[in-house]
DNA sequence: CAGACTTTGTACCATTTTTCACAGAATAAG
DNA sequence: CTTATTCTGTGAAAAATGGTACAAAGTCTG
């Protein structure tokens, strides 16, 4: 494995190149140059590069990048070859639509538990995935193998149900709740807070020149 | 207006403190330090004084930030004083959801227009909003003076539904295709990438150590 | 009202990220 | 084979971001 950390811009735009790539693969178009590549996906070209050098020397002076090596290499690196198992705490309404998206499979992530604090619905399945007991998490966690914990619940109780997931063994949390969790180091949480996407958006419009 | 140009980072905190304010208001609390604004956002002090400090001086030394005032200013600063109209093209699984999500009303937001290219759908409503047909894009853009778009649509189709509400006047697009657009530069582009957010996780695990 | 304490605002420094720019490698053409 | 062209990989410069530290300003206490 290199020694050198690589950022999270860099993995985030590694992705992006393996979405354009594999589309290029399909396109049947053989070799990409850095330039393009940046151009179909709104960045530099020197970025391009410098992102892809980092892992070694996939180009090809004079003719660019080879789709179909660059395609293999990324999904190595990105590490598309193994499966993740996600619970979901809190099946109200983000909860369910979560429950029912189709992202998680195609990303190799499969949701095999979901969490409620509400009894009523203990018991009962939603797309297929059965609800089960705060109180069961750490055993469920453990039994499925879980590693992802995804947070759907209001704000008031995010920390706690985040807790409960790191507690129980999960090592990323994904907080859909508009709250800043706290959260030990070694814990990768990723925020996904549709309502400050929408703010900075109106910040935007609010003062546009 | 300040002629300094503002981070997208330092306005995305500035809604987390925001909100952090707003509910400090809430429990009565009439002053708080940066310190503990930091805290309670696991951000640093330094932090919230450098943010904070580029829109005037609103602290006082020895007691803190008057949340009162603090929120009052941050309000105006991010624009939450005025409401902005939006429209969602796709009206598929994910532009259903948006469309009764109720977070876009609670951030002065308000979805007045969807439309959808399935002809079968145009005149129905969904959570109380028309369906209409993408050819009547620029009038009803124009005449409910909508500013943002949301792109709800497959990939293949988002650079062109992206245009077509650029071209028919909307000046911010919140894009949920897992694409790259490609936007004039006056254009301010969000995407909202779940997948990419999911797979930066997976990468995490895979190379955790 | 003096002295101890708190807390801001900012200048300075460190680190990370981005951009620039160019030597050298591969290709293409005559 | 030689020359022109294309394009990578990467140092070095520049810009952005984050962190430290402290003077100055305000508060609190007796």
């Amino acid at each position: 494995m290199s020694t050198k950390k690589i950022s999270e811009g860099t993995i985030s735009r590694l992705f992006i190149y393996l979405r354009e790539i594999t589309a290029l693969v399909r396109m049947n178009i053989r070799t990409i140059s850095s330039a393009e590549l940046g151009e179909r996906t709104n960045l530099t070209d020197a970025k391009v590069r410098k992102d892809l050098g980092q892992f070694g020397q996939f180009g090809v002076s004079g003719s660019g990048y080879d789709t179909g090596e660059l395609k293999v290499a990324l999904e190595r690196i990105l590490g598309k070859d193994k499966t993740w198992n996600v619970a979901v705490v809190g099946t109200g309404q983000l909860g369910s639509a979560l429950l029912a998206y189709p992202g998680f499979k195609q990303h190799k992530l499969s949701v095999v538990a979901a969490f409620d604090a509400d009894t009523k619905k203990i018991g009962k399945k939603i797309s297929g995935v059965m609800i089960d007991s705060i109180e069961d998490m750490p055993k469920i966690i453990k039994e499925k193998k879980i590693s992802i914990g995804v947070v759907a619940v209001p704000s008031e109780s995010a920390q706690d149900a985040a807790e409960k997931l790191v507690a129980a063994g999960v090592s990323c949390i994904l907080n859909f709740a508009p709250t800043s969790l706290s959260m030990p180091e070694k814990v990768k949480v990723k925020d996904v807070d549709l309502s400050r996407e929408l703010e900075t958006l109106s910040y935007f419009l609010a003062n546009k020149r």
